[in-house]
DNA sequence: GTGGTCACG
DNA sequence: ACGTACGTGACCACG
């Protein structure tokens, strides 16, 4: 009996062969693949150019160099295969072509590699494993440490006591390194008998057939006892009957499969391996790479292969930035910190001092808003522009990713570096970030909207908007006072205590103990949500119990209860606005988040009416009618749509009666409703699952009213198809204004991402449109206000409203101003329309 | 830190 | 045969 084999699991693969060697020989067609088809697609720039196969090969280059810290590095690459080629006609195979996604990237592979001071190696008409095995024989032969770098099993037969083989199964952290016991403990045979191997089994990657039901199992035992392929073929007659006639029948294929998998070790090559040294990384061609194809966790880690080469070899770059400390005055970049601030007025020096009142500079700053200055450039808004996407930006990471390395003076405190390194990497930003503004023709909505924003932003923090107290207070108290009922109350229909905040626990009483009808699965058991509650509603009265109690809760714990504490000394609610945040241009309000204050429910309206007006004022709401519905009917051109908006029909309704086909006198409230989430569908970018979500409909039924509404608005649906194409084509969508929203996800290989990006592309028409709009509508009112020299402001957005705050003797005037400057925000065709309401508090004001 | 839930547009 | 409506922020339980 041959030895039990194991397999890569059970064998212990650790890497500690590899750390021995002195020279790696990458298969850099292999590892291109393998990253290729190992990573997803969706992995991208902001551009839309893929970068998968990129980004595992690099973190396989730069874990070669980091970790094992080798003397050489040499990358082989396929040629055109001339002399491969006459075995592939031979034996009729055919090789697939390249992936488009994978050819694009292609290019860029060798400048990688020598940017990392690798050597990239190319013979022409040899294939890159043929080039491998050659130089490993030859490495082996002069004693060289040498580890072979590939996923392909015909690599095995190169493993010899001065030659390793590394494999990365699963992704680059998992590294399993093959000397000779482990490749005979995994495949119990010897590396030389590898072809024979792969002879018998047939090679199913390569498309090459060996003998018909022969896997790994058999073949290894074969040939461990009879030593080779002939040996195998030549006692045939000693195995099974079935066996023993599939070896005789398939021999000639299983030859010609050994042929394939034997690697030629006797190329005429003009190298020799101890020639193959490390030229020392070109860390700022590194850079370069890794910004342009957004690796910004490489970036960061570019210092990690200093570590790994001879300290003579490294070239450090970077400016050393000098700072002293002085009064603050001129021009510059500009970062502060409580009461000390930091100018950098050149390239490499920045003055530290205390924070003055004001500065009459042109400054740059990092988040204007929050640094509290009026900035001529702000690189976190330029940054926002060019990756709307992104999670966040800071600073030190953005200065890092576009290579700056900023070095202040040692001696100095971490917090004085900081403050120096920003001031110094704010004004070092500013020229390459607005350059890609530029590129990509943002600088209108650059300096004409997004910063003229910001101080109009700051504004509305500083002003806040008033809460009656009082109010507040009685309702907080109610409801408390409620909710303490309803918990008492589930807990006696349950029979037991739980906790209701839980939702595990609430589906195992519903589900488990009262054993009421489950609904939706979720990841960690059924789903408690509304619409669950709702259709159980009737089985039970506790339903009803934990339905209120939820509503409650909800208003009580997120808004009620924290506001007092949020409440500044002024007695007015300071919310922030956050203009870098959402990926569609869109703001967003936080601490507290007053774009969520309640008002579909009534107890929301109650909490509406809490926010009030100082005493002798109004608050003045204005909103955009259907905003984004009227974009719509604006990129597509509909005229039904146009129409309609024109004659001052209720748009829901006349998307009843067209979809529906029903006589628009005739039309019910729920048919109106089916038009309203249609529509919301549409904007949403429309499937019809969604849609038969959420009018719980059977699925055909959904897709019966979308294949009716995109027949009654053909240039809806052109432009949907238009507008998927186009982003598919360009990897982002544009708004109105030029905004840019990239979509990598339309050209993910997973079918459920790719239409998720179709959605996204379709919906950032309107919804950052919709943003532009409302952005040019506030710096306008802001602007007349000021002007007009009036006391009215502006107080919160939210999406498509505005609040203001007016003195009573303005209220007037104010409605009008902001009437007519919210039209005119875009010349949109239907045009742009708006309700404007004035009360005591918002509630009043919006009815 | 993540997922479920729910407040808003 | 999947799992999906778009964009946010906040709270809470749970691992």
């Amino acid at each position: 009996m041959s030895p039990k084999t194991l397999t890569g699991e059970e064998l212990q693969l650790d890497d500690a062969p590899a750390r021995d060697s002195e020279l790696f020989l990458v298969d850099g067609n292999n590892l291109a693949y393998r990253a290729f088809f190992a990573l997803p697609e969706e992995l991208a720039t902001s551009e839309g150019f893929s970068t998968n196969a990129l980004l595992g090969f690099t973190n396989m280059l730069f874990k070669l160099l980091a970790d094992y810290k080798p003397k050489g590095v040499a990358v082989a690459w396929d040629t055109r295969p001339v002399h491969r080629h006459e075995l592939l006609d031979t034996y009729k195979i055919e090789r697939k072509p390249m992936p488009g996604l994978l050819s694009e990237q292609f290019p860029y592979f060798r400048p990688i590699v020598e940017a990392f001071g690798y050597r990239n190696l190319e013979f022409e008409g040899w294939e890159a494993d043929d080039v491998i095995a050659t130089l490993a024989t030859r490495a082996d032969e002069a004693g060289v440490k040498t580890t072979v770098v590939s996923t392909d099993r015909d690599a095995f037969q190169l493993v010899s006591d001065n030659v390793a083989l590394m494999m990365t199964p699963r992704g680059v952290s998992d590294v399993h390194v093959y000397t000779p016991e482990r490749v005979e403990a995994r495949l119990g045979i010897r590396p030389d008998q590898v072809p024979d191997f792969i002879g018998l089994k047939g090679d199913p990657s390569d498309n090459i057939p060996g003998i018909p039901g022969i896997g790994d199992k058999t073949a290894g035992q074969l040939i461990a006892q009879y030593g080779s392929l002939e040996d195998v073929i030549e006692h045939a007659d000693e195995l099974t009957p079935a066996r023993s006639r599939a070896v005789k029948e398939h021999a000639e294929q299983a030859r010609a499969a050994k042929d394939l998998a034997t690697m030629r070790r006797d190329l005429d090559l003009d190298c020799d391996p101890a020639e193959l040294v490390l030229a020392p990384p070109d860390r700022s061609q590194l850079k370069e790479m890794f910004r342009r194809f957004e690796f910004r966790n490489l970036l960061n880690r570019v210092d990690e292969l200093d570590e790994a080469v001879p300290a003579s070899a490294r070239e450090i770059e970077g400016v050393a930035v000098r700072w002293r400390e002085a009064e603050l005055s001129g021009s510059g970049g500009f970062s502060a910190d409580g009461d000390r601030a930091a100018l950098a007025t050149t390239e490499d020096e920045v003055v530290v001092g205390p924070r003055p009142e004001r500065l009459e500079g042109e400054l740059v700053a990092h988040d204007a808003k929050a640094l509290r200055v009026s900035a001529a450039d702000d690189t976190m808004i330029a940054a926002y522009l060019i990756e709307p996407s992104r999670a966040s930006y800071e600073l030190d990471d953005l200065a890092a990713e576009y290579g700056l390395e900023l070095l202040p003076e040692p001696q100095a405190e971490e917090e004085t570096a900081r403050l120096v390194r920003h001031a110094a990497a704010t004004l070092r930003l500013r020229e390459p970030l607005l350059e890609r503004v530029k590129e990509r023709g943002h600088e209108r909505l650059y300096r004409e909207i997004e910063l003229p924003l910001t101080p109009v932003l700051v504004a509305m923090e500083q002003v806040g908007v008033k809460i009656d107290t009082y109010r507040m207070g009685e309702i907080t108290a109610r409801l408390a006072d409620r909710v303490e009922e309803l918990e008492a109350k589930a807990h006696e229909l349950a029979g037991e205590e739980f906790i209701l905040r839980s939702t595990q626990q609430v589906a195992r009483i519903l589900f488990e103990k009262l054993e009421l009808t489950p609904g939706r699965k979720g990841k960690t058991g059924y789903s408690t949500d509304t619409r669950v509650l709702r259709t159980i509603r009737g089985e039970h009265e506790i339903v009803p119990v934990i339905e209120e109690w939820r509503e409650y809760s909800k208003l009580l714990n997120t808004y009620l209860g924290p506001l007092p504490s949020l409440l500044g000394d002024d007695g007015r609610l300071h919310t922030t606005f956050n203009q870098t945040v959402a990926a569609t241009g869109r703001l967003s309000t936080s601490n507290p988040n007053l774009q969520a204050i309640p008002i579909r429910t009534e107890l929301g309206r109650e909490i509406r009416s809490a926010f009030v007006a100082e005493p002798g004022w109004k608050l003045v709401s204005a909103d955009y009618s259907q905003i984004e519905l009227r974009i719509l009917a604006h990129v597509s051109g509909e005229p039904k749509l146009r129409e309609a908006f024109a004659r001052g029909e209720d748009v829901h309704r006349a998307t009843a009666a067209e979809v529906l086909g029903v006589d628009p006198a005739k039309l019910t409230t729920g048919q109106r409703a089916i038009a309203k989430m249609i529509n919301f569908g549409i904007v949403y970018g429309i499937s019809a699952f969604g849609l038969s979500e959420n009018l719980e409909i059977p699925r055909e039924e959904a897709q019966a009213y979308i294949d009716a509404y995109l027949a009654r608005f053909p240039h809806v649906q052109d432009f949907i198809q238009r507008t998927i194409e186009q982003a598919r084509g360009d990897g982002y969508t544009t708004s109105l204004l030029g905004r840019r929203r990239p979509v990598p996800e339309l050209r993910a290989s997973n079918r459920q991402t790719r239409s998720l990006g179709e959605r996204l592309a379709v919906n950032f028409v309107m919804q950052g449109s919709n943003a532009d709009i409302i952005k040019v509508a506030m710096i306008a009112i802001h602007r007349r206000l000021r002007e007009e020299g009036r006391a009215a402001r502006l107080v919160l957005q939210i999406h498509d409203e505005l609040l203001l705050e007016a003195p009573g003797n303005e209220v007037a005037a104010v409605r009008e101003l902001v009437r007519q400057e919210m039209i005119a925000a875009y010349d949109l065709d239907p045009p742009l329309a708006v309700d404007v309401g004035a009360g005591d508090d918002w509630h009043e004001a919006k009815s």
